[in-house]
DNA sequence: GTATACCAATACGGTGCCGTATAGCGCCGG
DNA sequence: CCGGCGCTATACGGCACCGTATTGGTATAC
């Protein structure tokens, strides 16, 4: 390992495995490469993401590993910071795009309702968060900086700060809950007739009249 | 192993891992004791269980383990199996000593919010399920049961089909949400204020009128 | 008091991962 | 055309766990 200066800037979405080993037919990789392969792998559960998993994932050894990332646990806050990025400010920024905060809430359900490998991320990430202390801050912060937009939205609808506080938890938990069906009832709402009827159930309840 | 048939009934609650190590202190360890110890050691996570942690964690080492179980999955699955129990059958029988169905949303309500280490053994499992496909029917089991307890208790409450199910489901998923804040942010609802106001809050969004 | 059922201790070979060390290779600037 | 920079390959020792085998202890059952 002998870290240098960190390469242009971070390209701001979520590359596939596939599209970071073709960049290896090009330069070598990159730091950048590693941790958002160690992303995706952590899909798999936190215990998963290790260095010569990753190493062949991308169809190389660990020999280069260790010369981006002093060691594991290294590669893994990389990761983190990389989802903490793309899981508060990038989201939040794409809701702000829009004008009303009525449309910005349902613009959220909408997103939210869209599975992508974000939901086997995040619960692998909350479980190694209750065993592993060094998970847990950056946990605490994405899911503190989500509720407090939240809270922000519910205000910006004419609640007071109470109500807000309580529904935004309550939305939270609802999209929470939703990664975890996905997983543990990927059938339950496959159905895009359910999957409607529920988005718009769930839109009536969580967005006060 | 030469695993004989098992002893008496199953204690039908939740044994810590010390009520198991005096036990040990009389006769030797059961396949149920193990079985006990390794549905907690899951709060630490599904790779955590490994066999000889839990033979250290139970004073022994691991030469009795291979008497009761076959090896390591074995035991896991047995762990599932006696969550399944706990986390389904036995919380409904609880709910369904309440006459009244509104009645029984309250309790279910309340009992939820009384977090053990109930919620972290949940957490874990979801995301073991997410990579271990043995995992996977076990977890749909039990939250395919307790929808459809759910959606029991809202038709109970004079509701149609469609509309008890999105209630049911949104019910659920904020259960879930909670488990998740309880790791991510123990600190959010920690005073009793804010958490009863939230029970209070919820109860009235999840509880039609 | 001895046999037998139940369970524990110890020892072993095998695997997967870790982190280190060191040598190799392609490319680009001079 | 050559030296160095960026990255990779290979090789190694160490650890934690797995599952197997075998022997040892101890309480009851007779």
């Amino acid at each position: 390992m002998r870290r240098t200066a960190s390469r242009p800037p971070e390209p701001s979405t979520f590359r596939s495995i596939e599209d970071i080993r073709k960049r290896h037919r090009g330069p070598g990789l990159s730091a950048e490469d590693w941790a958002d392969a160690a992303l995706w792998s952590l899909a798999e559960g936190v215990d998963a993401l290790s260095v010569e998993r990753l190493s062949r994932g991308l169809g190389v050894t660990k020999g280069g590993f260790y010369w981006h990332f002093k060691d594991r646990a290294d590669v893994l806050q990389a990761a983190l910071a990389r989802w903490e990025q793309l899981a508060t400010t990038e989201f939040i920024q794409r809701l702000e795009a829009l004008p009303d905060p009525r449309q910005r809430l349902h613009q959220l359900l909408a997103l939210t309702f869209d599975l992508g490998p974000h939901g086997r991320i995040e619960v692998a990430i909350v479980a190694g968060a209750a065993s592993d202390p060094r998970i847990q801050p950056v946990l605490a912060r994405v899911s503190q900086r989500r509720l407090d937009y939240l809270v922000k939205l519910y205000r910006a609808l004419g609640l007071p700060a109470r109500e807000a506080r309580n529904w935004a938890l309550q939305a939270y938990s609802t999209y929470v809950g939703l990664l975890h069906l996905a997983i543990a009832n990927p059938e339950t709402l496959s159905a895009s007739r359910a999957r409607a009827d529920y988005i718009q159930h769930v839109a009536r309840t969580l967005i006060p009249a």
